[in-house]
DNA sequence: GATGAATGAGGCTTCATTCAT
DNA sequence: AATGAATGAAGCCTCATTCAT
């Protein structure tokens, strides 16, 4: 018991070292002799809970994505409204991104590398399908635009992309609610259905 | 006068080689020796023309922002609204991505915030000002939305960046007026003031 | 314990190795591979021990110089006499030059001023602080001449030099006693008072 | 008639720019295309007057010794007794030194790299028999000590570094006759027969 | 499971030298 | 004679990975 939570230590260690590491200096700036170090951990140690660093990158990739993604719905849900269900993702979400920068900057440098490739079309596109679900909904409720639900996607993916680097480069309007409100509601409208 | 055309034929040829390369496999994965190769010079010619493989990276980064620019912007001052000038750097610049993939994948890879620059101070102002500009005077006019410009510069940057993102993803589309039409009156709702 | 003393031989061998060939070949005549290579390990391992090549080099220096200067002073503080005491320093010095070519050639190589070295201001003076104290005292005495402390550091010095440099292009006196009784005296009579 | 001086301009510039980079940096850490450089010549050109970099080297070498020895011997026929021929050539070798340190250390530097060997044993000696004459005569007069010419040979020309030595690291005792006096009756001493 | 010394392939870069002009 | 672009061998060093303990 005891030794087996030492060994999840371990690994969580690694992880989250390689995380800060990678976020600062990238992917291939980042020896696993380096991580091994800011772990505090024996540099043979990393190759046994991960078989090579592509490996480790990877697990990285997939529980980041998966801890977000639990985030992110949180509580979605229980809403009522496409709107109110959209509001609560768009709050969700940015406030993951200015609660955990770093995991936020990881993912968005491992999608724009190599990398990315590497994992199947599955693991991917993992949790798209709840964003499908509900831009589909709200399609046919009228209460959405309607255009392609792919395009769709891709548009306010990258919107709210562009307010999280927005909010990274003004701290100070982070925490300013009107200012928020004011940026979901600018989103909101541009894909809303008048 | 010979000579010196031959002499750019082969920082050319590198500067090609090395975007075709990166764009497949990333910076890290490929080797100078192997740009050196696809470019069909030796070795050390390279750094001929580079002193390291950051300045060439580097160079290739300018010179590809600098010719987006150029294209981007391309007729704009010549339009007379708002809209149409809008218009016609949305439709220059979805093209210049869909013509020039490899360019646009290099610079997606170069930075993750895309449109946002590591060049100097004065080019990144240089650039950037084009589309402050042309926001500020969207404003004023009213035509465009009254919120702030970095943030719009922002948001419609990556909206773009989401579009072009789906045309790669979905061929078909490239060549269809209708669904480009289509997806410029997005775009172009979500900025404009009602 | 045991693969403590394994390493130490591994460390050992690569600095054995590398002087061997420094003296043959010269430093930057002679490529980390090759010191490797004459080691029997692996080219990697040696840049384990050693974080670059002028490291390699600096250590085996100091090392070198350490190991002389130990054997060099071996007994000189219980002679009675400064005539005594310069003998022993003047016969231990030339004796270890024959036994360890490689390491007075080495040295020799180092430095051009040979017995003046890079090292640390503070080791500088621990070692030539030994030879300075013996000038003063015997000039105290009256028994060595009165001329400056340094000048005579720098003559004895490379007069001894000179003998070494003889004797190594004459093998055959440097087993005969009174040829290096008549090499002592003719040093001892250039520095004594008369 | 012109432009063969300005050819030898030429081959001098190198020689001098190799002579100033060498001493400051060392042989290996220069580059023929540094020296070049420093001579304001091409890069092929130096190559056009020295096949090889080695042979750059040892051109030099051999110019820089001739000179020292034309230097070195000015005069010293010309002088009676051997004391006064001595003195001379160690004032003349003093104020050489002192008067072109590129030249000494670039000697010095020489000497002590594997370059020498390169050297054929009678390039090497060939004004060596200048110095051996001296000290026969002197042996045989009975004006100096009675020890092996090789060797007296080696301690003088030793000693004679030494003081060069101090000098440089003292540079105000440069001009002090007295103090050269004293030092040269220091040589005198150590070699002449009582 | 944990360690860290050891490995060696491979990367970036330097540089003496050549050669077409 | 002079140039300087071009070459490619070779050097130093990094680093993912292995393995004996």
């Amino acid at each position: 018991m005891i030794s087996q939570s030492k060994i999840e230590d371990k690994r969580e260690r690694i992880l989250r070292a390689a995380r800060r590491l990678f976020v600062k200096q990238g992917f291939h700036s980042t020896p696993t002799s380096a991580i091994a170090k800011e772990a505090s951990v024996a540099n043979g140690t990393l190759f046994h809970y991960f078989k090579t660093k592509e490996e480790l990158i990877n697990t990285l990739y997939k529980e980041t994505k998966k801890s977000f993604f639990t985030i992110a719905t949180a509580g979605v849900k229980n809403e009522k409204t496409i709107k109110r269900k959209v509001r609560l993702l768009w709050y969700n979400t940015v406030k993951w991104a200015l609660n955990r920068p770093q995991d936020f900057l990881f993912i968005q440098q491992f999608s724009n590398s190599p990398f990315l490739s590497q994992l199947t079309q599955e693991e991917i596109s993992e949790h798209i399908g709840f964003y499908y679900g509900l831009i589909d909904q709200g399609k046919e409720e009228g209460t959405l635009k309607d255009i392609p639900t792919e395009l769709m996607y891709q548009l306010i993916t990258f919107q709210i992309y562009g307010v999280i680097n927005y909010l990274f480069q003004h701290p100070e309007f982070q925490n300013n609610a009107t200012y928020l409100s004011m940026a979901f509601e600018f989103y909101w409208e541009s894909i809303m259905k008048k």
